[in-house]
DNA sequence: GTCTATACTCGGATAGAC
DNA sequence: GTCTATCCGAGTATAGAC
């Protein structure tokens, strides 16, 4: 039986693949430490010993898992930022196919940054994709805006930061922002929501010259 | 040895001081998940039967410094919301003391996202203050600011989730944007030392009508 | 390929000596 | 108050029958 990189082929129905569609659920909301085998097989309806006659450890299913994930994230934003495309436009496609992505993903940035964090050496020797984004060509695209003034002088490293952090930060911050706000489930989901709108007509108001 | 709600007092020297502060450091950087008791006492200096002495169980104790962590962190936040000020003012104000709280702290943010939606019932009836911060007079003072014309038009909720998010995401999303970037740990620390003006620079700009 | 049974390890918690 | 020794449950992993 062959091992795949990033996984048995999606949307078969064979034991290899129900595994690990219960791994991923499983991993990516309780991460590594709060994860057991046992509720993965409870999960994908079969027992412990089949687990780890597909993959080898918890630790494999884990790097699996978590490699998926994470390529999956970067191609969604490498092909946002890397097509030619006037800037206001791309900062638009930008916000609303990222704001898509996570909306319909909420526990994949959680996922990402607290496990990244508690990991840091797995990541980045075995699971990080080796091609990440470049956003050099957009820091040359807004530098170039800004020399021809049309949008006020900004720092693209932290304008880009700015972007991801108010598309982001939301959603991972969700439970605290709603006990802040004083919000329900129920305007919180519509506050989230708005959030495509708010965050884009933010970006471009704070880049008028 | 009586059990005060937020643990024992700082700056003694006492073992229950000792345990308190071995804990906060260890449950902060790994959670409740990742953490053990062994590590704990190793790095107390005593042992593990000492824990459960002076803390029943690995759950009061952890419950301690949660609850300790969001005490301080609430407070601070409180303070420079509620004070009566011009917004401009009141917002380069709660931007300066936020990132400066969080670079001294550089660990509790992601504790407090990642334990939060990880074990939200526990949060929620046990650990969050009761007194949060009411951002109510904050809201007034921003539709009073658009109704004189001096700010253009913005939901205020979404105005500090904003600056909340450009905030506190840097730091939590630290090793993936430097990856994004290609910053070294110097280059980042310089980056992330920029971001109290840059922040500043970019709500300002956003708010000008 | 899939199951049951079991080995082994680790972590939380307690007993009891000092 | 502090220690050593120990118990017990949970979790990973393997052996072996079918």
């Amino acid at each position: 039986m062959a091992k795949r990189e990033t996984g048995p082929e999606p949307g078969s129905d064979t034991t290899e693949q129900k595994i690990f569609d219960a791994a991923h659920e499983v991993f990516s909301q309780k991460g590594m430490d709060g994860s057991t085998m046992q509720e993965i097989a409870d999960r994908a309806g079969i027992n412990k010993a089949l687990l780890h006659y597909y993959y080898r450890s918890k630790d494999k299913l884990y790097e699996m898992v978590a490699r998926a994930i994470l390529t999956k994230a970067v191609s969604a934003v490498r092909g946002v930022l890397e097509v030619e495309m006037p800037l206001e436009e791309k900062i638009r496609r930008f916000i609303e196919t990222y704001i898509g992505i996570i909306s319909r993903n909420t526990s994949i940035p959680l996922f990402i940054i607290s496990e990244i964090n508690k990991h840091p050496d797995r990541f980045f020797s075995n699971i990080l994709p080796q091609d990440l984004p470049k956003p050099h060509a957009f820091f040359q695209q807004v530098e170039a805006e800004i020399a021809a003034g049309r949008i006020r002088p900004i720092k693209p490293q932290h304008l880009i930061v700015h972007i991801i952090s108010m598309c982001v930060f939301p959603f991972v911050g969700k439970p605290l922002m709603a006990v802040l706000l004083g919000m329900n489930p129920g305007e919180m989901k519509t506050f989230l929501k708005e959030r495509t709108e708010e965050v884009t007509q933010f970006v471009l108001a704070g880049l008028r010259p």
